[in-house]
DNA sequence: CGGCGAACGTCAATGGGGTTGGCATAAGGT
DNA sequence: ACCTTATGCCAACCCCATTGACGTTCGCCG
């Protein structure tokens, strides 16, 4: 058995697969995300994938030390993804709340592999990148470097913490999904208003809202909250965001657009046991 | 075999186990919970569940119709106890900050069983009290009906998604969220002022605060942003809610404790593929 | 151009998982 | 005391991840 996994970039012999495919760390993700895509959160497996790579399943074990390995792999791609193009305009508040939409619209475009993914620490490479711009924003804006770091911290896990969320209605089976949908309606709508009177009162916006995350209120109310610290910083004149809710700024180029450094994660937050 | 599970409210006969145990569905939701703590979010199965209460592994399905409905159950669970013996202060701010840090706090209780249930929809019974109350709060704090929806909804997810969040970092077995955290360190506090600046010059308050969960801070903001949109709802005096951060209000009784309503359920949200 | 070592794909096997159908039995109502 | 049937148990099914040994073929090196 291999012991060690051979690296992407020391990879030299590629020896087609009975079927003629020829495997790279970048298709098999490839393929993984396909099959998350086509059969569901749960679908992805490892004699299946290698048999959608015409591959034996075996075979996989030559590229990731296990399936866990493959996930991260697949959370980090989305993650690439997600900062892929992005250009800081130099409006603070329009900045972070693109880099908030954009993080929350890769995770959901595969939700699936969101569901995987988005509460486990990648530890890998893309995630330093968007540390770096986030707290770069901030400070550069003003914030003082306990505030901004606040901030920060309170703003990527917002992101993050949603996307999974957010994620896991949408991986859902669209039968189940539906039906789930038909009791909120069901069950909401006719909530008795004596027992229940702010629900009743209220229902017919509910049922509305309910179908959208609720992501991008969230963020701008973080937002609107580190505006006002922010203008409350001594020496400051108020006002000092792009205030454009719902649209993101034009670009006006500069700034601070780091690219991907050196390897770090997200590590575990808070003690507890295992 | 059993097509239909019996419902725990008409169960009569309750055969002894062949190792003397007498089932329930609170005696195996709890057994499970006490699994779960024991050998990780992974560590739940039937067969070991089986061997715990001293059962046969096929037994729990006479109980639940599957694995998933006994998750469910689980989060349920969860949910109860974040409610349990909660009144409202009859202060908005200081009543909605508490019912926040109670369920995330009763999720990070059980980590291990929060990485399960949190970001899933339970479609049980506890969710239609704490959306109730969580309406009530608001619509007598004087939002607006529209404004209360919007806000309740960004209220209720963010504290469900960040206690997945958390509560993923918490289930991880303790080498390796140690391991984790010995990275964060390592790198972070490394990275060259030359190419990651802002990361360089926060790294000692990155460091410190990145073992704490962002919830408090992300929530503080949430009601930073209510309040100041409250203030600015014509006809009303600003400065309308307990302004106590960190710290719940004292109880002064009265106010909407509505108890568990009929059944109801958080549904997907926004449309997409299954 | 030929050989050799290692990299890579394959095979077969292991141990564990969820779930099911059939069956024996004891609990409760009568 | 009897009968019904809910309930627990058994054995079996199929799927899964992972591993160790094996054979093949690639690509380097002479």
């Amino acid at each position: 058995m291999a012991k060690q996994v051979v690296p992407e970039s020391d990879r030299r012999r590629r020896r087609p697969t009975k079927q003629g495919g020829v495997l790279s760390h970048a298709l098999i993700v490839e393929t993984a995300l396909r099959m998350l895509r086509e059969h569901g959160s749960g679908g992805l497996t490892v004699r299946r994938l290698g048999t959608a790579l015409g591959a034996d399943p075996s075979t996989l074990y030559r590229y990731f030390r296990g399936i866990d390995e493959l996930t991260l792999a697949i959370g980090d791609e989305l993650v690439g993804r997600a900062l892929r193009g992005w250009e800081p305009s130099g409006a603070w508040r329009a900045d972070l709340r693109e880099l908030g939409l954009r993080i929350h619209s890769a995770y959901l475009a595969h939700p699936q592999a969101a569901v995987l993914t988005a509460s486990r620490v990648t530890g890998r490479s893309h995630e330093v990148a968007a540390d770096e711009a986030v707290l770069g924003l901030l400070r550069t804006a003003g914030f003082p470097d306990a505030s901004a770091v606040r901030i920060y911290q309170a703003f990527i896990d917002q992101s993050l913490a949603f996307a999974a969320l957010d994620a896991a209605s949408l991986a859902l089976p669209d039968a189940a999904r539906r039906a789930d949908e038909e009791v909120w309606r069901a069950t909401y709508a006719r909530l008795p208003a004596e027992s229940h009177p702010h629900i009743a009162a209220t229902a017919h916006l509910l049922v509305e809202r309910m179908n959208r995350s609720a992501y991008p209120t969230a963020l701008e109310m973080l937002l609107d909250s580190a505006e006002a610290q922010l203008a409350a910083v001594p020496g400051r004149a108020p006002g000092a965001g792009g205030r454009t809710p719902g649209r993101s700024a034009p670009r006006r180029g500069g700034g601070t657009a780091p690219q991907a450094g050196p390897r770090g994660g997200r590590p575990g937050r808070l003690g507890g046991d295992g």
